[in-house]
DNA sequence: GCCGTTTTCGGCCCGACTGTTTTCAGTCG
């Protein structure tokens, strides 16, 4: 059972005693411990084991006995005694935006609704808007949440979601009301999928901006609009978020609008010990709710705090305010330090360019070094290479590598990881190239024992420099092959083989999570674009923030060595 | 339900916006 499924356990609970109309805190209580599990760096059952649960913090006794009746029997007593009394269906109305806990309450205890089809059938024929607290406006709201719930698409990759953040951005930024504009919320955290996207601005008039904001072709529906906010839907459902706030207090609410919730928990619960309150108006004293001490930059607000200046990407309340505290932030990587890019595609299997025109597009984007790693046979739909072809591929490569200068151009492949753990191509042509990437691309359901031999035979033959995209998820397509990570992480420590941070736009993959305990397993990480045209390096950004999202250094990356060191370490 | 460089009891983050209301509850992030 992973992590995620502990949460979710958890998360019923809360919201199950949130809809009865339990304690706040004990809900939060339940909440809290949810959050904590899926944002674990190690397994839940790692913990069991040891019997240390309750060393989690926002783990006691009462939630440390829930965990281990999950971890016998899928669930916990708690929540079956809760759905008995309650009803399942509850938990999908919870999905329903500008629906919560209380008014699910009502619903359920009047017209005993429990389920989206009860909830639409009594919203049409006019029978909510006649309840207390209820009115027309609502009952419409709810149908058209209804409505969107049944078609929406979902979360948008980090990388998509930029782009339609840039947008807005480039609209905005330049016009005369327009004082500061960041992009905030989960994107600036560099989260792999948006939920929404928030942009603040900072401006002495409000109102000018909100209305060059509305007038954006793609908004199909402004949802909200008051003098601090403004919320628009657009055409293909994301929604974006405008914050407008005063110059003055430009770096209070960008740490307020870049969260994340936990990191606010957190920070504010910490400031208040030290007699200070938070908002997004900045950092004041408890006596003087007048006179902010700290609010025109992030860095203030942290100093009045008396910590380090804490990333974007560690905001996630998982011990970054502690290190912060004790000035032990690590020092993250950052772009600049990239040198090289070891997964890249050209026109001799599926990629657009030739080794050439990636090799000059890789210079111009600043790197020293590149690999060429095109697929192999197997992957006929890619036109993979054959052993002949690769020979001849090899000789292409070195050829491009002694003409060019400024960039060295690094021979290469991504091999096949085939279903029983065979390399697609000879040994000693494996054994020839600079840089071998493995890469699983078919027979994806394998039995989690079968997937993890198939990883385990390929690492112990010593002819792989890393594993590409190691889970093999998409986003918002399909879930990553399960192994067991243990295992394939300490075989792939005694190998000295890399795991890829991969940063092609609908992967990001490994994940910040995963890459973490690979780091803290002893793994090597190397960042791959997996480009397959000359525009594709820009993938090195999304995994250089998944490679900080992860907290990891310069030091703990290859791409950041130099060509020789990187080729006598994987020697 | 959890937690403690004030605490083993008494607290637990903060503010905006909407839709329903004659002053505010519910929801969201």
């Amino acid at each position: 059972m992973d992590n995620a499924h502990y949460a979710n356990i958890l998360e019923d609970v809360a919201s199950l005693l949130e809809i009865k109309g339990s304690n706040r805190f004990r809900v939060r209580a339940f909440e809290n411990a949810a959050q904590t599990l899926s944002r674990l760096s190690d397994s839940v059952e790692s913990y069991l084991e040891e019997d240390e649960l309750e060393s989690i913090s926002g783990i006691g006794d009462s939630i440390a006995e829930d965990i281990r009746q999950i971890h016998e029997t899928g669930t916990c007593e708690a929540r079956t005694e809760l759905l008995d009394e309650l009803e399942p269906g509850l938990l999908d109305l919870l999905d329903l935006q500008g629906l919560g806990p209380k008014r699910i309450a009502t619903l359920y205890e009047t017209l005993d609704i429990a389920s989206i089809e009860a909830l639409r059938e009594a919203a049409e024929t006019g029978r909510i808007q006649e309840l207390d607290g209820f009115g027309p406006k609502t009952q419409d709201n709810i149908l058209s949440e209804i409505e969107r719930l049944a078609d929406r698409s979902g979360r948008t990759p980090l990388p998509a979601a930029h782009r339609i953040a840039r947008s807005f951005r480039d609209r905005l930024v330049d016009h005369d009301a327009v004082d500061r504009l960041e992009i905030a919320g989960s994107l600036r955290r560099g989260r792999t999928t948006i939920g929404d996207i928030d942009l603040l601005v900072a401006t002495d008039t409000p109102e000018d901006v909100a209305d060059v904001f509305v007038e954006a072709p793609d908004i199909d529906d402004v949802m909200l609009r008051g003098k601090a906010k403004v919320s628009a839907r657009l055409i293909d459902d994301t929604q974006v978020d405008l914050r407008l706030v005063d110059p003055d207090v430009f770096g209070a609410a960008l740490h307020y609008f870049t969260g994340s919730k936990q990191h606010h928990v957190q920070l504010r619960t910490r400031a208040k010990q030290a007699g200070y309150k938070i908002s997004e108006y900045g950092v004041f004293e408890q006596e003087n709710e007048d006179e902010p001490v700290a609010a025109r930059t992030e860095q203030e607000v942290f100093e009045a705090l008396d910590l380090d200046y804490i990333p974007p990407e560690l905001r996630e309340g998982i011990g970054e305010i502690e290190a912060a505290a004790r000035g032990d932030l690590p020092d993250l990587i950052e772009p600049a330090d990239v040198r090289g890019d070891l997964h890249m595609h050209t026109t001799a299997s599926d990629g657009s360019a030739s080794i050439r025109e990636m090799a000059e597009a890789a210079r111009d984007w600043g790197l020293d070094y590149i690999a060429i790693t095109d697929h192999s046979q197997a992957v006929t739909v890619a036109n993979g290479l054959t052993p002949e072809r690769l020979e001849s591929h090899m000789e292409a490569i070195d050829e491009v590598d002694e003409a060019i200068s400024g960039i060295e151009v690094l021979t290469g492949l991504e091999v096949d990881i085939l279903e029983d753990g065979e390399l697609d191509m000879d040994h000693d042509l494996l054994a020839a190239c600079d840089w071998v990437v493995g890469s699983i691309h078919m027979q994806l359901d394998l039995e989690p024992e079968a997937m993890t031999d198939r990883l385990l035979r390929p690492l112990e033959t010593d002819l792989l420099s890393s594993i590409g995209h190691p889970t093999g998820r998409i986003l918002g397509g399909r879930d990553g092959y399960e192994y067991d990570e243990e295992t394939v992480l300490e075989t792939a420590a005694e190998h000295d083989v890399a795991m890829e941070l991969n940063g092609s736009e609908g992967r990001l993959d490994l994940d910040a999570d995963r890459a973490r305990r690979a780091h803290e397993q002893g793994v090597e990480l190397v960042l791959g674009s997996d480009a397959h045209s000359t525009g594709g390096f820009e993938a090195l950004q999304w995994a250089v923030q998944q490679a900080r999202r992860a907290w990891l250094t310069t030091d703990d990356l290859v791409n950041t060595r130099s060509p020789d060191d990187l080729l006598g370490a994987s020697a």
